[in-house]
DNA sequence: CATATTCTCAGTAGTACTACCGAGATTTTC
DNA sequence: GAAAATCTCGGTAGTACTACTGAGAATATG
């Protein structure tokens, strides 16, 4: 329960924003944005990641509004170094990608949120103010991937499994076996040998070991 | 990209809220702080996650703050419910519980967002805000959490395994039999059904279809 | 230095799984 | 209504894994 001094808008006035992007042409978009609400002010703007950290230093911003890739010192490198200097500094990373690996990573370099550049004027502004209160924030199309993949998605199914299988699979993933699975499922266990046979044709794989793999793959076990 | 009509202050006038928490006095802490705050409007209060899922049929609120212990149901299986029915509604979960389990849980059940009852009223409003125009919204306390384990902290081993017996469960998760198992580390077979069979009392499994989970489980894997 | 742990390997036996073959019954598909 | 797919089950054989006991060597641990 430790917050670093979250930012509250009666307490400190507007919230200083520094924006760090390698393309003049986003940064003005974004002050434009921004301008338009009074809570917030943009103090100051950087061009890479090495100046992002030293302007960070000096002007003490509540909330870096910085882009992935920079030159000289790209976003995350900056992202890591703040979190050790300046802790207090809630950093909230812009990126095109929507990659779930870049999330990731971005949270262990210590920043508060990932947005999307295709974001709306008032998402952006509530994501700062977001992070700049204490909070994670993070757009709602990389949400899924916080989970970890198989969230909303429904899993195809890329090796044409029958329903059977799935059962099959379901309850050898689980641990049983044949014999178990045979009498949870009332056949035989040669039948369910077969299905075994299949299942590992069909999906690839040596022995059983790795069928659990396949089974989470698809959403079989939750 | 595709945003469930997030909401926006300018378009829709108040952000509408739907309370859920088995405790009158919570709610009432909750409605006074919310009050305050124009942009905010509670339009109904819920006891328990069955009135919460009923209530958010009829009211259609933008935002359900939910507590996760509830009588009847709870916020948890209300969250899973209202994602299947009312996917626009955006579901905030309150709790006193920091655990990490709980977290990763919660998202999975389809909430965007999860904040301990030890907010200040600020942080609140902004993670109302935040889910209602979109996007996710953590607070600070339980963020490393979102990150999954793996990265900041090392994972703790539950089952007190060695540095061999890890090596071996890397391998038999690949799916490699113990021949192979044995020719990679440049040991017996013998030695490898040994720590195979140390592996299964340690971890309590049956049969080498379960081992794959707990190598996923203790990250040996990625 | 005694003790404990880990890693190593073996014997024996039983159970489970894998790899083929074939085949009847049922349902789906064209 | 024929063809294809699915689900069912059996034989035979070989390989892999499981269970239990025992034990030597090297490496911590106290």
């Amino acid at each position: 329960m430790t917050s670093n001094s979250p930012h509250t808008a009666s307490s400190r006035g507007p919230i200083r924003v520094l924006l760090a992007d390698d393309h003049e042409l986003v940064r003005d978009g974004i002050r434009a944005r921004l301008q338009k609400v009074s809570e917030l002010e943009v103090v100051g703007e950087a061009t890479n990641g090495r100046e992002a950290v030293r302007m960070t230093r000096n002007l003490k911003p509540d909330v870096l509004l910085m882009d992935v890739s920079m030159p000289i010192m790209n976003g995350l490198e900056a992202a890591m170094e703040i979190r050790k200097t300046q802790p207090g500094v809630a950093v909230l990373i812009l990126s095109v990608y929507d990659n779930p690996e870049y999330v990731r990573g971005v949270v262990q370099a210590g920043a508060r949120g990932y947005i999307l550049k295709d974001i709306s004027a008032q998402e952006m502004i509530t994501a700062i103010t977001s992070v700049a209160s204490g909070g994670y924030f993070f757009s709602s199309a990389i949400g899924p991937t916080l989970v970890g993949a198989s969230a909303s998605a429904p899993v195809e199914d890329p090796y044409g499994l029958t329903e059977r299988e799935r059962q099959v699979l379901t309850a050898i993933a689980k641990g049983q076996p044949n014999k178990e699975v045979a009498a949870a499922l009332g056949i035989s266990v040669r039948t369910v040998e077969s299905h075994r046979l299949n299942l590992r044709e069909k999906v690839g794989s040596r022995n059983a070991a790795q069928l659990y793999r396949v089974a989470q793959e698809l959403g079989l076990l939750d």
